[in-house]
DNA sequence: CATCCCTTTCAGAAATGACAGAAACTGTTG
DNA sequence: CAACAGTTTCTGTCATTTCTGAAAGGGATG
């Protein structure tokens, strides 16, 4: 490491914002580096480069890269390209309600729907075994559930975010829906 | 290891699962051994006691002690006792929508309340650093979609699992809430 | 109150995942 | 097409987490 600037130079809201940020990723399964590089752009009025990345966080330029891409991957930080500079300049999603379905799309799609399958692939392997009869009932209920989810996710998928955002603001509507 | 039993002596549905859940859960932050515990009494007709635990998975007497701790810190599993054995016996939570709940919470509790306490900081800390305006809009944004989770988090809980589940099982009419 | 059975704690070992640095690659510009 | 700026891939190293095995702890029973 033959850093020249460091976490320092930026305002102390950001730098704790982006360390808890870098934690909390960590606890959800997502890498430090790559939550820390979030919670920057995130905090970004500007797009940074890969370069600017580096020297904040103090991290290799391949790690910056390799995370930016899984960033990409997300669908929550995209490339821009700045009139008279030739490098890529990444900028982070802005609404937080894109931001979240963004993130929840790809774990559905990531997560979710393995394991989907995988439920009901366990349900046809097995349903002339006598032995597993009651794992079997356990089984179908849980693809119940993740079946129902994966439902329900498509079809809010479909609302625009502002009438989302808008309903969970003035939830007591939801949940009046909710209690019948 | 000196076991005598392995997952070979579960039906093979079970083992698929067990298998599948333990990757899923590390994907999500939890380790491997306690979710494959989960997926094994979730699917258990009958508790089971460590010693069973251990052999099936063939896993360390005492990664089994810990891994049941948390789960029971988690409110998923709980210690049964049976007539005339001295041994702890653990049994799953069956029911999947209860089961969910239960983990949103700890997750809550553990993630999302400290993530919104340290935005609060962050926004109080900040409040006279012109340098760090933008940020603190971001911030702030973050903030106002945590607090509502949480609000909503609050409000749902106190429903009855029956009308959740009926609820969303019927979710075309809490579309229609959330459509305006 | 000593023994037995079971559980938990703890310190070190093993596995895993994250990361650095170098090398390879790509595309742009003079 | 050579030089260059920037990006990506790859391999080995390091840090962290998970797991093991041994030892200590707890509490019921004769």
């Amino acid at each position: 490491m033959t850093e020249t600037v460091d976490m320092n130079s930026l305002p102390p809201v950001i730098q704790k914002f982006v360390l808890h940020w870098g934690e909390m990723g960590r606890k959800w399964g997502i890498s430090r580096t790559v939550a820390q590089i979030h919670a920057l752009l995130y905090t970004s009025e500007k797009p940074l480069h890969a370069e600017e990345i580096c020297t904040f966080l103090g991290v290799a330029r391949s790690n910056v890269s390799n995370s930016l891409k899984e960033l990409q991957n997300w669908g929550i930080v995209k490339v821009v390209h700045l009139p008279g500079d030739r490098r890529d300049h990444f900028e982070s999603m802005k609404d937080v309600y894109e931001m979240f379905r963004a993130i929840l799309a790809e774990r559905k799609r990531r997560e979710v729907d393995p394991t989907l399958q995988l439920l009901k692939e366990c349900q046809k392997e097995s349903a002339d075994d006598e032995d597993s009869t009651y794992a079997r009932t356990r089984i179908g209920d849980l693809q119940d559930f993740f079946q129902l989810s994966t439902d329900f996710y498509k079809k809010m998928d479909k609302l625009p975010t502002k009438a989302a955002a808008k309903a969970l603001r003035t939830s007591d509507r939801l949940l009046k829906a909710l209690r019948l």
